[in-house]
DNA sequence: ATGAAAGCGCTAACAT
DNA sequence: ATGTTAGCGCTTTCAT
């Protein structure tokens, strides 16, 4: 109870040495029952928890699984992305008892200082890089020895492990679905070009007019940068070009098409259909006030949080293992912005 | 570089014993300044750096904060409070060298096997418990040997550690801010009573009235509990007294309000005016589509996890002193709602 | 199946 | 100002 508890103690409590008392909490296979019960009946009575940093520096393992998010500030307040995935990673920790240890870059010194202290011995088993973003000390840590995984496919590194839905797809269901309904002009706001999502998301709406037998019209794709600024302007400059439909590439720009469209006088869908992705909309503060409700592709983004320490266990198990490519579908969820809802 | 860089090989590189090269690293100050850039050097070049789980050790320091959020599932998809008190801590602890470990409980399970865990020995020199709740094993955390700072006053630990902010003052603000603009029969829909937040606003909706000599009426009083569809019943359950004016115990309450209202053809501000609390609502997804933009009384979250942090440093460092309580203030923001704005 | 003993890499008290 | 040394509490061979 007092004066510190040890293994030491326990064993002779127990009348046994500590390597028994050890194998007894690690659950090592030869064990008598009879000692196996007597120790865990000490333990339990004197309510003994084993010292972790003494575990780690004898095991070289701590159990501690870091998620670096850089310099996403905004992000991280304007949507619900963020507390999602950490929610998933953080139920995946939870259930396969490894503790997260959460880094948020706030600038860029923070994000220099911190990466040599994140990559020190004995500290993290493991890495998730979420938001990733390059030519930034944030790529030592892909280069480093501990085994990490990507959320969101590093476009620069495709030696690296990470875990994605499948960006194209689901924006060719999107359009897709647009043009079963009919629309003929369905313009696109794109994200970033830089990263996939924003890529591959503009490829899928390329491929799904080209699979239809649709022209592609360059003034029909306007660059949205993921930011809501340039989303409400570029649905402006995408109007004089009558669109009757818009695929934007995230929920968060389509909100801004939405007040944009409703700025110039036109009625969604009635006047042009729209269709985002992400699916971050659909709860929320204000959800009760958005309207239309936005039809968009669902992103599993709690899913991708738990396959990431899952596959990230799997690359600390493993360590000269492959690098793992995980990718996770989309689901189109129409509601009323595409004019097909209820 | 290769087969694990310790102390010792360091001070043999740089000519020193091990014990110096520690004490360059740890900024002691008896170290002549030649050899403390020799070993300077010898780390730099090497890319050194001591292993975390030793250093704990043999210091019964680890560098982490545990940063406890029991089973609110909902309300971190919700709003974004959570988000932002997570950035101020996480924020604070980069600044002071500490890190972070995030636990989430999900399920009341969850809860009972994590609590011990968190408690271990080397593991966390510290807590932050948000979102407290009580006859839960969260209590023993209380009561363990641990630093602990709560966020949000908790009713039954007047003993403990806290940060909050003044609800009462600002309640007594958003509603004198209402008389002030004339209003009459000023109703209020009210957080959860077991909380320190509800209480404390309900009494200064009553404290702020009695301070005008305005009469209680009993009708203009609902239960609100903070959740959303409560608050909207609890609105129309208010629109027969005739309520010129509604003050809402939290933003995300304050939006079903909104919605009600609107629902039942009254208008905001002309015909009820509105005041929130919290300011969850000023920015997140869906900001651009809220309307009227929200009166209310802001919280400075981030600002909390700021103080919770610096406030348990100190107490871990200062074990035995006094509990901290402290109390930060809010601010009145004017928008429309409430009939004053621009 | 269990015990003895050698570290893990560091800090800190003690010597010099 | 610096070196020597004794742990910190655990895991893990190696004996037995």
């Amino acid at each position: 109870m007092d004066g510190q508890l040890t293994l030491e103690k326990i064993g002779a409590l127990a009348g046994v040495s500590r390597a028994t008392v050890s194998r007894v909490i690690n659950h090592h296979p030869n064990i008598r029952p009879e000692v196996r019960q007597r120790v865990m009946q000490v333990i339990a009575e004197t309510g003994y928890q084993p010292n972790q940093a003494a575990r780690s520096l004898a095991s070289n393992r701590t159990g501690l699984l870091g998620l670096i998010i850089p310099r996403v500030i905004q992000a991280l307040f304007t949507d619900l992305y963020y507390p999602r995935l950490i929610q998933g990673i953080s139920q995946a920790c939870n259930e396969s008892g490894q503790t997260l240890a959460l880094f948020i870059f706030h600038t860029e010194e923070e994000e220099q200082q911190l990466t040599a202290q994140v990559m020190r011995q004995g500290f993290l088993d493991g890495l998730i890089i979420a938001g990733m973003h390059f030519g930034a000390p944030l790529n030592q840590l892909l280069l480093s020895e501990k085994p990490v995984m990507v959320i969101g496919e590093p476009l620069d590194y495709p030696q690296a492990s990470f875990v994605d839905v499948d960006n194209r797809l689901g924006a060719i269901t999107a359009v897709s679905h647009l043009i079963s309904l009919g629309h003929q002009r369905i313009a696109t706001i794109t994200g970033r070009l830089d990263m996939a999502a924003g890529q591959q998301r503009r490829q899928g709406y390329l491929d799904a007019l080209t699979a239809h037998n649709r022209p592609i019209d360059e003034a029909l794709i306007v660059a949205g940068d993921f930011e809501q600024d340039k989303a409400y302007q570029g649905t402006l400059e995408l109007l004089p070009h009558q669109p009757d439909a818009i695929f934007v590439a995230s929920d968060s720009m389509a909100l801004s098409t939405l007040r944009a469209l409703a700025d110039a006088g036109l009625q969604v869908p009635r006047d042009v259909a729209v269709v985002g992705y992400d699916d971050l909309a659909s709860e929320g503060t204000a959800v009760p006030l958005i309207n239309p409700p936005l039809t968009t592709i669902r992103q599993p983004i709690h899913r991708m949080g738990v396959q990431a320490v899952a596959t990230l266990l799997d690359l600390i198990k493993n360590p000269q293992a492959p690098p793992r490519r995980v990718i996770l579908p989309t689901e189109l969820i129409i509601r009323q912005s595409c004019g097909a809802g209820p």
